[in-house]
DNA sequence: GTGGTCTAGACCACC
DNA sequence: GTGGTCTAGACCACG
């Protein structure tokens, strides 16, 4: 697991052993940081070649993750001078805040579900995040 | 019987009829090659289809060896590149609840990022979990 | 320019000194087919492999096609069975039939600025189609 | 789509949108209007600046675009009084009148096939032209 | 120096 | 066999 700072807006952590295509852990934590509103429309991302250096990886895997969220309207890219966040408005009439609340349920109860599995009752997890 | 020179560093002499499964046969070879050093941690071994074509076997009889070999830590693969000999030193066998507490900080690690990266601090985690 | 029939239902002509990447003249002339219910949901696609050898590219370059228009959602895959066209709804309320004319009005709109560009009246263009 | 009239005998047409660079929008536009002879050699072009500015793009771009047509011959410019359509002969042995007629048949090949893609048949095409 | 396109070829996961 | 992921490295288009 890796992880980089490489803006003051936004952390990668990456983990390649992880089962998660990486192209897919950047677009979600992309993603996050949009919904977190720690990157906001119009901000410029690290270029390609940049950020490639610095996780380690092909360029052509942050392409792929880039180019995913430019087909959905979340990036835009301008070539020659980067790729930046997307102001349009989505389709879905669901407000940032919304689609926020129903990440972190989704997160909470996969987390949930894979610690039951692993024999932890609700006592424990909590002492476990204290601890952390 | 058939030997096979894959590469200036490692020959393979297979059997069918030997009664041992040519997957072990294959993983015995490159294991005493890397015992005696003709084969030294970082050096690549043939692609799976490469070999396969050579030895005139079933490809997946090889990825099979191959993934045991991974399995116990003797070679590692980087998936786009191909297949290494591993630099790892051998780990003493690990016991369950060490396999068990290692899953759960996994779990814990990846939730605790993906919460921090949608905006959560600690306290709003350990309430979300009470509440849960 | 090669025209491939690859299908009783899709025949592709692709143009590589035309500008118009290759994977964008792939997807068009899939929206195309959809758009003219030559393709119609639960059709199965060409498999990648196949297609590249047909049209005499790289598989890759396939790939990114059919997996824009996944992103978009107007294909479906199934790792194991093949890629089919989806039969879920868009989510704009347009039905085929508007996009279609909407697309007919593009094309024809950018058909006769071209050639009124070129000099060309209403009357040649209507004669130039005619003996076409 | 942004149509400016700059010249008595030019009107640019560009459209960011639309793939296409806006570059060769303005090379293809000022090709087109020399083989309909609107405009003929020794005809002085708008200034990159003037043109710039009507635009509302970077001049670098109309840069751009002026310099190729002057690499194939097409323009010439003389420092300090301005851009102009070159009386040069073409190297090639095709007429002005060869060339246009061959951007024709492009510009309708495409067409044709598009529609066809669309599933028109040229009835309906002609029908669609007559009352554009 | 920015991203875009394309090729070639590797292993992986699934049926 | 299917598609998916990743690497490596080519050349191009744009500012």
């Amino acid at each position: 697991m890796s992880t980089v700072k490489v803006d003051p807006n936004i952390t990668f952590s990456l983990d390649a052993a992880n089962g998660t295509p990486i192209y897919r852990q950047i677009i979600q934590q992309i993603e996050y940081a949009i919904l977190s509103e720690r990157l906001k429309p119009g901000d410029r991302l690290p270029t390609i070649r940049a950020l490639a250096v610095e996780l380690k990886i092909n360029p052509n895997t942050i392409a792929k993750a880039y180019g995913e969220l430019e087909i959905r309207g979340v990036l835009v890219t301008q070539v020659g001078s980067g790729t930046f966040i997307s102001n349009k408005k989505p389709e879905a009439p669901e407000s940032i805040e919304e689609i926020r609340n129903r990440k972190i349920q989704e997160v909470l109860g996969r987390f949930m579900r894979e610690l039951e599995d692993l024999g932890l009752g609700k006592d424990e997890m909590l002492e476990l995040i204290r601890k952390f």
